[in-house]
DNA sequence: CTATGACTAGACTAAATAGTCTAATATGAA
DNA sequence: TTCATATTAGACTATTTAGTCTAGTCATAG
């Protein structure tokens, strides 16, 4: 078993820390001491803790959220039922259902308080918004969906419930009780459906 | 101009600091300081840091929210109206708008790692939830739901997704994307009216 | 081999933090 | 007024925090 170079251990480790504790509880002391990783070592791969999680967000969250998102419809199949694809997979991914989406966790948490922060998530959630956007504009284009589907409005729509519905306590969120939400937004754009 | 009461004042202050600043990112010095009270004084009506929020949250925050929620119809609306009447509420307040819900975003701060916050925003959040279900079971009985409304559910998802659209970032929120969004839950709605 | 730069190691520091303590003062009942 | 209690006041403490520093080790290019 080959050892995890520390620069990588220590993105892992902060990812794990901070998707569950949130950002300014999570210490730096308790991610190095997770991590069996020295101070020195990482206060040379990082300039401080904010660098740390700065890096950590586009280097493993991004990366993460990019694999559920994928913004492309298989051969063969509807748009429609790609996003019912998605958020089936979502609904089966037991930390996403517990926790919620850690993007969107530490959005609610900095946004309103670091500029910085606020720019790379807020970017982030942009860029999928505008993924869902164009998926449901070639929809429309192939005839899928009727024009009267204001796209843009939609894709922001269905992020911002489909967070909204995974990120409360966890002891109110199930699988189940997921899907059973999310449904509603599907049953919604199936109004736009044409075939 | 009479003197606020000391424990008042507090609460007052530590609800606006924890609104914007989230739970651990706010030090009990900052209220102290913004609230121009003393330590002393802090320590002699609440235990600590934990304690106060606690108070907050019940005494200020959970009444705010009953505020908005009002789960009770007015004589000769529907039960679609009203609810349409209170998202335009929330659309036409700034703070809500701008910040997004209080309760809300204390849940994803804290819900996961806090067993007696989350005890209390989860028994909450289950409440205004039930409200909610309450108000669309009123409707079905007087015949302006049909009785294929899951009343639970669609409660759930509505209360879920308006979170989910309100507290996103600052930067991503205005009044209009809010009420342009949460019109697509009355759409779904209205999909269930008889009359 | 050896010199250089990358990386490790962890003791140490400065600041911030929640919380304590004791004395002073206000308030209200008898 | 007087006494007991509630409240104020803020200096002080212990702990935790992020971050620094210097000495050491490792890898590798020459």
């Amino acid at each position: 078993m080959k050892k995890q170079p520390t620069r990588e251990k220590l993105l892992d480790i902060t990812f794990e820390e901070v998707y569950i504790h949130g950002y300014n509880a999570t210490s730096v002391d308790a991610i190095l001491k997770k991590a069996g990783v020295p101070k020195g070592s990482m206060y040379h791969h990082f300039k401080g803790k904010k660098e740390l999680v700065l890096a950590m967000v586009q280097e493993r969250l991004f990366p993460k959220m990019d694999m559920f998102f994928k913004y492309e419809v298989k051969e063969g199949s509807s748009v429609y039922d790609s996003l019912k694809f998605t958020l089936l997979t979502v609904s089966r991914n037991k930390m996403l259902v517990t926790y919620g989406c850690p993007l969107y966790r530490l959005m609610v948490e900095l946004s309103a308080t670091d500029k910085e922060f606020d720019a790379l998530l807020s970017t982030k959630a942009t860029q999928m918004k505008d993924g869902i956007t164009s998926l449901l504009q070639s929809g429309q284009a192939s005839g899928e969906f009727i024009d009267a589907l204001d796209t843009d409005t939609f894709a922001a729509y269905m992020l911002n419930a489909v967070w909204g519905i995974l990120s409360v306590s966890p002891s109110l969120s199930s699988s189940k009780q997921f899907l059973k939400q999310s449904n509603y937004i599907l049953k919604e754009l199936k109004t736009y459906k044409l075939d």
